[in-house]
DNA sequence: GACCAGTACTAGAGCGCTCTAGGTGGTCGA
DNA sequence: TCGACCACCTAGAGCGCTCTAGTACTGGTC
């Protein structure tokens, strides 16, 4: 070998990036002392902690991830499938990140395009060490995701899913449309259709909650086949004008609301005098003030935490609030059953919707 | 200690992930070899390799990526902070994925999002080793692009930057603005106002664009305030409602067009007849079929596929077509000039533009 | 002065890989 | 018969961290 240098000096490139060494030598103390002082933890003094972290500065170091996580008997660590520019996947990722942060996790995110599948991002995650999965909206067969819940624990946001060991945080679907159509009952509302979700996630919970709200009322199912997107609500609509109309209309999910207004609208239909339409999930698109879509709710902030907080009990087999036995990843096949957590969904009224004509 | 294990045998732990060690052991090789081996590495045998590779499925053998990545002389990562939820974003870093891949690279993401900028997601992107930063139309300033890409090779995409060392691939912004307003003066129109994008990247060159092709025309310029924003499209509307009516807008993004849209609509403006409008980006939005917009494509894939190539140029001081030379990471901040890559825009023409009315 | 507890620090063994240098056995030409 | 050479494989030293075990030094207590 040409040239081996030992621990205590190394070939001076000034462009490798400075390690602990480094830092160690030009403080004049150990490697672990440094360790303990970036790491603030315990067993430094105020002193040399502070000298320390004027040589790091100085330095411009900055721990190693890799490293880090390889020499960390934890890696504390949680993966997340995400749909990249989909508005509900981004909500539910910009909660995930302060729920990790009060729990000490970090989050490691895993894109699915096109061309880069479900499959493919979350085997990125367990090479990476996720502790934990969480699956936003996930389109994989139960059965797989069984198969890798029995690998570690692994959470569902957003969906429906009866697989053993999968945590699932969702929200009341069916209770939401109801939400929906009682508001439209209450308003005056005897012909109220539904444009549903065809054969996504919640589809079938939230086709259910219209038809036994409807039948409550006393008043026929309208079933009109949508979809997740803008398209397919404005397909709907354009069914629905070819049909006759309907005085109220409740969606899918907001995308599929705005569709469908667009198409309406461009028609000459006054929303809400000649229809009123209700959307699904709150979203930003929601909001706009030119849009105010009448819509059902999630709380996207508290399923996040919710996920986080079931998954850092399953790994760390206690609650932080209980710091008592922290003993590694706890995550045992044999393990307890897995909770369920469905959360109340809340109908925020807008303009979308109103009283029906000639009432 | 109660017990340490020897290389040769370590604790049965069923639930521990199996490692090169757990390989090697079963197989009756040594651990080089099989890394040889999952690496697709030359310097084994088929038969060894057939049989290695049966054990490594047997065990559910998947490398740790820490581990090789610590191990690797080059980390072969690029970095690239995303805007979790932008339809801009995720087209990029669709078309960023196969990109990485054919240059034997791997994609690291990092999310700015509420409570989480685009400092945080940089430094997550430097901690994990990236040799290269492929930044999506960042908002940093100048000075701190500079900063960084001193650091490291650094490209901007979608956003014009004058600073050393960084790589920029953008599209001709003020030529796409020309090349819709050009379009509109085709078709007879001789009003045509432009809602731009206040202080975001691109609006300066946009607005550039615009009013040198209305003055190239022998018009006047009409600008109104926007933003990159549906709410900032629906606002200008109602200013131009107030204002009087152009017979055709120019407005910076596709998503600003669709909120204008919205709301002249509402207001029973009849739209390409009363008022034709253009977009930027050509998104998805432009494409539903209720939307049906005109607008300036980017070719976000072949920016993708640029960004990439430069970064692999400069990181591996040479291109893959050239596999020569590749003595590791060759950046040196007094590294040789930079390049800027501007793409043409091209014009989608749609529903949404026709003749004024009256002629 | 011996003993103890506590604080501040260091040595060194890993974590799971990669990669260089070297070993082994077989074939082949001189 | 002998090296030269190749194909195949192994030993072992890291990569930059963490963490356990252990050392040195302080100050108090009987």
């Amino acid at each position: 070998m040409a040239d081996t240098f030992p621990r205590t000096s190394r070939p001076a490139d000034p462009f490798r990036r400075p390690t602990l060494q480094d830092v160690a030598e030009r403080a004049g103390v150990s490697r672990a002392l440094v360790s303990i002082v970036v790491r603030g933890a315990p067993g430094a003094s105020a002193s040399t902690r502070a000298r320390v972290l004027a040589v790091a500065d100085e330095l411009g170091y900055r721990p190693d991830a890799h490293a880090r996580l390889l020499a960390r008997q934890r890696a504390r660590l949680l993966g997340v499938t995400v749909q990249l520019g989909h508005p509900f996947h981004a909500d539910v990722v910009a909660g995930l990140y302060p729920a990790v942060e009060r729990y000490g996790y970090e989050l490691v995110l895993s894109a699915t395009a096109p061309g880069r599948d479900e499959r493919r991002a979350v085997e990125t995650l367990l090479d990476y060490r996720s502790e934990g999965l969480i699956l936003v909206a996930p389109d994989a067969a139960e059965t797989t995701l069984a198969v890798l819940a029995r690998r570690l624990p692994t959470a569902v946001l957003a969906r429906r899913v009866q697989a053993e060991q999968v945590s699932v945080v969702r929200t009341a679907d069916d209770v939401g449309v109801g939400q929906a159509v009682d508001h439209l009952v209450g308003l005056g509302h005897r012909s109220i259709a539904h444009v549903d979700g065809g054969a996504l996630p919640a589809a079938e919970d939230r086709r259910d909650g219209y038809r036994s709200a409807v039948r409550r009322h006393g008043l026929d199912p309208w079933p009109v086949a949508g979809g997740q997107s803008e398209e397919d609500g404005a397909r709907a609509a354009r069914e629905l004008l070819a049909q006759g109309l309907p005085t109220a209309v409740v969606c899918f999910n907001d995308r599929c609301a705005v569709g469908l207004l667009d198409v309406l609208i461009r028609t000459g239909v006054r929303v809400p005098d000649d229809i009123s339409v209700v959307g699904f999930d709150d979203s930003q698109l929601a909001r706009l003030s030119h849009i105010n879509l009448t819509t059902v709710g999630q709380d996207v902030e508290r399923m996040a935490e919710l996920a986080v907080a079931e998954l850092v009990d399953r790994i760390d087999g206690c609650l932080p609030e209980n710091p008592a036995a922290p003993t590694g990843p706890a995550h045992r096949p044999a393990g307890g059953p897995v909770r369920e957590t469905v959360l109340p969904p809340r109908l925020v009224v807008r303009g979308s919707t109103s009283r029906p004509a000639g009432r």
